[in-house]
DNA sequence: TATTCATATCGATGATGATCGATATGTTTA
DNA sequence: TAAACATATCGATCATCATCGATATGAATA
């Protein structure tokens, strides 16, 4: 047993602990799978689509771009998100081999 | 752009987001990280070393179990839990070719 | 520069979750 | 069956988060 429980969040477990508390929400989620692959989206577009508000959205997506799970890049009076497809692959490959070695 | 918002989730997200949710709370990650491979724990030996009270530990192995991350089974008066690595492994790797096709 | 538009931030409120001690449930043993 | 032990559940409190409308920030355009 590793006895050492307030010890330090290994590497590959310190990253993703914020983007599984930013998943581990519906609307979240749900925002996520409005992209299509490559896809680019501004807040009006996934707020139009979404039951919530303008600025209930924009707290969302902060959460995600904080954890690292989409980019954003404004383009004029817009800001753009994207998801961040080899970020979250690089997270998740990192989870899965930290899984087959350690746990 | 997926424009039904509140579609129903896809199957291999529905399986995950319980499990976001668990490993999204840190002290939940902490008591993961106390297994070695392969190995059984019960709630006094994870309360011993957490700086936590045993019923909120409790309740943390509750979350973890109903997520799917923890099998519990009872031995005697003690409950052992140990980690569902085939059911983490089959996720993340749902995850992950999710990732891979679709976002 | 004033206006319009898109998004972010602020402040308040309500809901959800973490936490604890106390109590209940279930198991072993005297 | 009674006592001791391990864990789960309960009830209350506290903290964190989601949510919204209103306001602020930043950018394009008249």
């Amino acid at each position: 047993m590793n006895k050492n429980y307030s010890r330090a969040i290994p590497e590959p477990w310190r990253d993703i602990s914020a983007v599984f508390a930013a998943l581990g929400d519906e609307h979240r989620q749900r925002i996520l799978l409005s992209f299509e692959p490559g896809e680019r989206l501004n807040v009006g577009q996934i707020a139009e689509v979404s039951t919530l508000a303008r600025s209930t959205v924009s707290h969302h997506l902060k959460v995600l771009r904080e954890a690292g799970a989409l980019l954003a890049e404004r383009e004029g009076k817009e800001i753009y998100f994207r998801v961040n497809k080899v970020f979250l692959q690089d997270i998740f490959g990192k989870v899965t081999s930290y899984l087959d070695t350690f746990l």
